[in-house]
DNA sequence: ACAATACTCAAGTTTTAACTTGACTGTTTT
DNA sequence: AAAACAGTCAAGTTAAAACTTGAGTATTGT
C-alpha cells in the first residue's frame, strides 16, 4: 500500500477526519482528542494508530500523557496525489490560473 | 456530508482510488473500466455512483454505452481540504514554495 | 503507600460497506 | 425478428472496519 493510498485510506472515516480538522487548531492528548467523540478511548487510540501509520498526526508521549499534533508529511502526499490525478488539460489550465493568480 | 467529506470517504477505498488513476489517462466505458477487477459489472457501477456523487467522475450515457472520465471539480475540492488542514507555520512555509518555484 | 489518571493490549462483537445474484430495460448487430 | 451487448435495479450475502469489553502497565497526585 503506498503512501497516498494510506493518507486515503485514513481519511475515508469520518472521525478520522474530524479528529484531523481538530488537530489543525491545536495539539492535545489522546483524552482531549476522545472528549466529543461517543466511544471508548481504545477505539480513538485505533484511529490515532491509522492516522499516525498514514503519517497525517504525530504523537510523543511524556510521561502518562501522549500528546498528538498535525504531521504535515501526509498533506504533503495527498497534495502530490491530487496534482497527478488531474487531466493533462486540467493541469494547463491550472498552470495558467496560477499565473493569473499568483500563489495563494 | 461536506464535499469534501464525500470526495475523501469515496477515495477511500482502493478500487475506486483504481479506478480514478485509470480514468486520468483516457475516458472509458463501464464495460473498459470493469475490466481489470474481479468483480461483478453491477459492483463496478455501484462505485461509480460513488464517485460521481463525489463529483471525481462524470460520466453520458450515449445509447447503451455510459462513457465516464474524470471531473476536475472533485480534485479541486480535495486540494482546498487539504490546504486548510495545515498548520498555520507550514501555510507560511508553502506560499514562501510556491513564490520560491513559480506555478508547477 | 494508595488511589486516580492516562493510556495500552488482546480478543471478541457489531455495524458498515463491498459485493453477488437473478431478473430486467433499452440499444445495436445480424 | 432474434440474438447479443451494455448497462441497471432490488434484494440478499459476505467480508472488512469500527467499536467494545475486560483486562493490564506506567505515571502522577494525595
Amino acid at each position: 500500500m503506498s503512501d497516498a493510498h494510506k493518507v486515503l485510506q485514513a481519511l475515508g472515516d469520518a472521525t478520522r477526519r474530524d479528529m484531523v480538522e481538530r488537530l489543525t487548531d491545536t495539539a492535545m492528548s489522546v483524552s482531549a482528542l476522545a472528549a466529543p467523540y461517543d466511544m471508548t478511548l481504545t477505539a480513538v487510540g485505533q484511529h490515532l494508530a491509522i492516522l499516525e501509520a498514514a503519517g497525517l498526526v504525530k504523537t510523543e508521549k511524556i510521561g502518562r500523557v501522549r500528546s498528538c499534533s498535525l504531521n504535515p508529511a501526509g498533506f504533503a502526499v495527498l497534495d502530490i496525489w491530487t496534482k497527478a490525478r488531474r487531466s493533462t488539460w486540467e493541469r494547463r489550465l491550472d498552470a495558467l490560473g496560477d499565473i493569473l493568480d499568483g500563489p495563494s
